[in-house]
Order: C-alpha cells, then sequence, then structure tokens
RNA sequence: AGCCCGAUAGUAUAAGGGUAGUACGACAGAUUUUGGUUCUGUUUGUCUAGGUUCGAAUCCUGGUCGGGCUACCA
C-alpha cells in the first residue's frame, strides 16, 4: 500500500466525507500527455476504482495563449488508451463565472485588492526568501474601489498587465506564495472553449483548488513542487467557506535516458529532432503507442514504480521488462532477416527448385496460437550477425564447418565460404542433413545453435525502424549545458530487411516478435506495397563474445 | 540565508515500536529447435550522532546530503 492510499484508508475509516472518494486528473491542454502522466493517471483512476469512488477529467484551461483543442482532443484519446474512462469531463474554463464570483466575495471580505504595479514592481515587492516583501502601494484601496477596478477589469478597460488582482495575504511570509499572490491578470487572448468571453483569466492557484472544491474532490493529487501552493490552497477554501478539498503531493516519475517535461518535449518537437509527438522515441503515450507498447504494459509499469514522496530516477530498463513480459505472453513469432544485404546461404544437396512448406509454432508460451506455414528452398538469407569466419570459443552460429539448425527447417553444415572482391561474405554453401528435418528429426545429431531465415524465392521486402534511446546519458536534465546536447545521434536506424511471405496480412498496430530479434509493431507509414515495423524493445540476449 | 520536502541493496518500493521483505538489474547453474521464455541459487541496504524504549528503519533532537520555493506558467 502507498502512502497515498493509506490516507485514502485512514479518511475511509475516520468516514472524512462520508466514505466518498473522488479524485480527478487535471491535465492543462497545452501539450500531449507522457508516461509520467499516465502515473498520475493510473493513480487517480486507480484510486477511485479501488475504492468504489470516482474520477474525474478536468482541463486545467486558464491560460488561453498556450492552450489548444488539439491537446484536448489528444489527451482524451490518450486516457481512453490507457484503460480509463472518467466519470465527468469538466474544465475549469466551465468555472470562469464562479471564479470571478469568488474573486468579488474575497474583495468585499477585504482579502483581495487590485495593483497597477508592473510584473517587476511586484517582483521587488515580493523580496527574496531570507527578507520579508513590501506592500504594494495599492495595497489599501477600499473594498468600493477595488470592486470597480476590477469591473472594469473584466469589462476590458484596460490593457494586458496594466492590473492585476492580488490576494491580500502576508508580504512578510516566509511561504513565496504567501506575499500577496496574483490571482487574475487580463490577457486579451482567444479562449479555446470560452472565446473571447472573457479577458481576464485567474492564475493557477485561484483555479486549481476552488475547481477541485466545485467538484467536491476529496483527494487532491499532484506533484512534490506544489507542496508551497497547498497552505494557499487551504487559505482560499478557509477564506471562500467552501467544500474543503484536500492536497496531496508525490513525486513524479522520472526515467532514464530521457526527458519528461512538457517544455522540453515541445522544443524536441517544434526543433525537429523527433518526427512529432507521436515519434516512437518519445516518451509520450503517443509514441509509446505508435512504438509497439499497451496499455496493459504501462498500466504495469505504473503499478510497479510505486508512489512516495522521494525522488525518483526509474530504469528505462523496467518499462521494457513489462513490455516483454506481455509481449513474450501475447505475440506470434515470425523471422525476418535485419539487414539490408543479408547473407545467402545455398543449401548445395538440396534439389534446385524445390519449396517444402514448414510448419513453425507462432508462440511456444501459447499453444493454442497454432502454427503457420513457412515456404523452404534451396537459397535463404541468414543473418550477416550469424556468421563469422573466426569465431570465438562459444559461438554457437555458423562458422566453417560449424552445423546450425534453420529454426523449423534442418540442420546444415557451412562448407565453403563466397566473398565478393571487397572480401565481404557473400554466399555460404552448406549441405543439410535431410533427416535433420523439423519435427521427425532421426538424425541424432545435436546442434548448439539455431538461427532464423528466410527463403529468397519467397521473401517479402519491409522497412524496419530500429530505435535506440533518445538520450545517450541517463539523466540529461542534470547535466551540464543544454540537454538537446545530449541527444543520441543513432537513436533512430531505418533498414530494409527480408521478412516472411504470411506477414503480409497484418495490419497497422498488430505486434510480433522477429525470432532472436526484438518485438515489432506494423507502423503507420506502411502502405500495400512496404510494411514499416518499428521495433518496440529487443529481447534480451545474455550472449556476451 | 529563511521556509518547506525527502533520505531503506545498483534502481525503485514495503515493513504503522518486535525476524529488514518484494520487484527490476547483476552474477552463477538447469532446461530450451529463439544465446528468448521458464526454473533454481547468489549478491548487495536502513545517511550520521545522540536520546526515549526491554526492543527503533519506524518516535524525539542535532548534523550531513539531495530537492523545492522568490512566473501576470501550470
Amino acid at each position: 500500500m502507498n502512502f497515498i492510499e493509506q490516507i485514502v484508508e485512514d479518511d475511509l475509516a475516520n468516514q472524512i466525507h462520508e466514505g466518498r472518494v473522488h479524485t480527478r486528473f487535471p491535465p492543462e491542454p497545452n501539450g500531449y500527455l507522457h508516461i509520467g502522466h499516465a502515473k498520475s493517471i493510473c493513480l487517480n483512476f486507480g484510486l477511485a476504482d479501488t475504492y468504489g469512488g470516482q474520477t474525474n477529467l478536468r482541463f486545467d484551461d486558464t491560460n488561453p495563449v498556450t492552450e489548444d483543442t488539439e491537446y484536448v482532443d489528444s489527451i482524451k484519446a490518450d486516457v481512453r488508451w490507457l484503460g480509463f474512462d472518467w466519470e465527468n469531463e469538466f474544465y475549469a474554463s466551465d468555472y470562469f463565472d464562479t471564479l470571478y464570483a469568488f474573486a468579488e466575495t474575497l474583495i468585499q471580505k477585504g482579502l483581495a485588492y487590485v495593483d497597477d504595479s508592473t510584473a517587476e514592481e511586484i517582483a521587488v515587492q515580493k523580496g527574496n526568501p531570507s527578507e520579508p516583501g513590501q506592500e504594494s502601494p495599492y495595497r489599501n484601496r477600499s473594498v468600493e474601489e477595488n470592486l470597480e477596478l476590477f469591473r472594469q477589469m473584466r469589462a476590458g478597460a484596460f490593457g494586458d498587465g496594466a492590473k492585476v488582482l492580488r490576494a491580500k495575504v502576508d508580504m512578510a511570509s516566509p511561504n513565496m506564495h504567501f506575499r500577496d499572490p496574483i490571482i487574475y491578470r487580463i490577457k486579451h487572448a482567444h479562449h479555446h472553449r470560452t472565446g473571447d468571453a472573457w479577458c481576464i483569466y485567474p492564475m493557477y492557484d485561484f483555479a486549481h483548488g476552488q475547481s477541485d472544491s466545485i467538484e467536491k474532490i476529496t483527494h487532491s493529487i499532484c506533484t512534490l513542487e506544489f507542496i508551497p501552493h497547498r497552505p494557499l490552497y487551504d487559505w482560499f477554501i478557509e477564506k471562500l467557506a467552501i467544500f474543503p478539498s484536500k492536497q496531496y503531493e508525490m513525486a513524479r516519475l522520472n526515467l532514464t535516458y530521457t526527458v519528461m517535461s512538457k517544455r522540453k518535449l515541445l522544443q524536441l518537437v517544434h526543433e525537429g529532432h523527433v518526427t512529432g509527438w507521436d515519434d516512437p522515441r518519445m516518451p509520450t503515450i503517443s509514441g509509446l503507442r505508435r512504438r509497439g507498447y499497451t496499455p496493459e504494459s504501462i498500466r504495469e509499469f505504473c503499478e510497479r514504480i510505486g508512489v512516495a514522496k522521494r525522488e525518483n530516477m526509474i530504469d528505462v530498463g523496467l518499462l521494457e521488462f513489462c513490455i516483454r513480459e506481455e509481449l513474450n505472453r501475447t505475440t506470434d513469432r515470425v523471422m525476418a532477416v535485419l539487414d539490408e544485404n543479408p547473407i545467402r546461404l545455398v543449401i548445395t544437396n538440396y534439389p534446385d527448385g524445390q519449396t517444402e512448406t514448414m510448419h513453425i509454432e507462432n508462440n511456444p508460451e501459447d499453444p493454442s496460437s497454432g502454427a503457420r506455414e513457412v515456404p523452404f528452398s534451396r537459397e535463404v538469407y541468414v543473418e550477416r550477425d550469424d556468421f563469422m569466419e573466426i569465431p570465438p570459443k562459444k559461438y554457437f552460429r555458423l562458422a566453417p564447418g560449424q552445423m546450425v539448425r534453420l529454426k523449423g527447417a534442418y540442420i546444415v553444415r557451412c562448407d565453403e565460404v563466397v566473398k565478393d572482391a571487397d572480401g565481404t561474405v557473400t554466399q555460404l554453401n552448406c549441405t543439410y542433413i535431410p533427416e535433420s528435418r523439423s519435427g521427425s528429426d532421426t538424425s541424432g545429431i545435436n546442434v548448439k545453435g539455431t538461427i532464423h531465415w528466410v527463403s529468397v524465392a519467397h521473401a517479402k521486402e519491409a522497412e524496419v525502424r530500429l530505435y535506440d534511446r533518445l538520450f545517450q546519458v541517463e539523466d540529461p536534465s542534470s547535466e551540464e549545458g543544454n540537454f538537446k546536447e545530449y541527444i543520441n545521434p543513432n537513436s533512430l536506424q531505418v533498414i530494409r530487411a527480408k521478412v516472411e511471405p504470411n506477414l503480409g496480412q497484418r495490419q497497422i498496430g498488430d505486434r510480433v516478435q522477429f525470432i532472436r530479434k526484438g518485438y515489432f509493431a506494423v507502423d503507420q507509414d506502411s502502405t500495400a506495397d512496404l510494411l514499416v515495423f518499428n521495433r518496440t524493445v529487443t529481447l534480451k540476449d545474455s550472449w556476451k563474445k
């Protein structure tokens, strides 16, 4: 049980809200969701699920300048894809009237004032953490004057930045957020939902907690950086005498070899370091989806990383473990030779022109998956990596004089190596053992190595995109200089490959295991003529030369 | 400097005063027609100094280290 669940159970035991649990997931629609959001989504929806509560999806859309419906749509699609359904779909902008009324209430109580100071002046007034701030010269305007001014602000009488509404709290507080925080600012900007109805917009601190309260949220979960905001959150709720939602903070997710801030991800997209928010190298939900990750694997990951207050850096290997674990159970095995120009293996004692149909099991982990037919003939492609002219001691693959099994077919022995003018190996002449046919092997020969292959006469061409980590260092954000200096220049390698003919039936999004190579998903760029595969993750490889 | 948060194997995360456990990783072995999977085993930990207590990872105090706070962003 994590500490949040502990709090919920305590509250339940104490009948805090008549045993009601109501959470919310509050994204700002100014970017795509990433794996860090998935942690929050799983926690919030998971809590409601575990304790019989509800979860609202609420867009925190109080800054029209950066927000857009494109993001609203992608966020909804991503949450659904992750497997969650919200009780209500709300927008902070739904509450603009209420929030405005709250502001007037505060003014009337003498707890807010209109300030004509500039941003710079306000910054100076705030002082610094070790010294108290100074009061604004406008701090003691009368209630009537403040009301009048605020109404004029709303009516559009002033330009952007001319005035702000500030809460009157405590300019000497050691908590900087208490030093008369700005709660409304003037922005003559078009809002993606309210259009031009407003020219003043509430700040986060004057919108989030109140929205929670309006929705009667019982447990409002956010990340650690909001801890200093909590006293303010409580202060507004107390002064406004509204439903007492409570805020709890957990550590955000950090993953090795990537960045997780929306600002940085936005840069990667806008500056073309990746192809878009859904680039398979991105830690976004849409990127992971395109990469071949499943919702189940992401939920499993979120389950395993836990929830706590200490800052953490999760090894991306754990995410990979989660997807391998699922794909191992669920995907068909197929053969693909991932080489631009693979080695041609010629079986000299196999009849020219003959084709045999091999029946190869789809998934040894799942007997119900059945078998498929794979054509075998005299010439097959094999991986360049599966041959070494001078092999090290424990090399189980092809080498002069060495025998291997061609997966699902015969055992062959390498007799002769053919090279081109540059000395590059182009062909291996082999002989096969006729009695070693898979499933009816009477040869009595035991080979250590089994390799995959694709019949030359039947092979289909495919494009394969091999992805590696986007960054070369574990924590790009903590390194010297700009994080972009640490982008991995080899994070994407696009190659042509030879694949089994029956792969032509696959649809976009389908996942397979290329035997001995990894898990791959059919990309949306696939056409009728050319399948495109994204490598989701490699297989574990315990072979060390 | 002031205030706030945190500290348990390499990485995460449990243990609510009573045997420090789990997962991932790493290493070793077994099985294997994927050097995959599976199975078995091994490895490594309570930041520090005091205090309270029969007993402290847990409670208290000081220190150390890490992080946050001084946007008309959220």
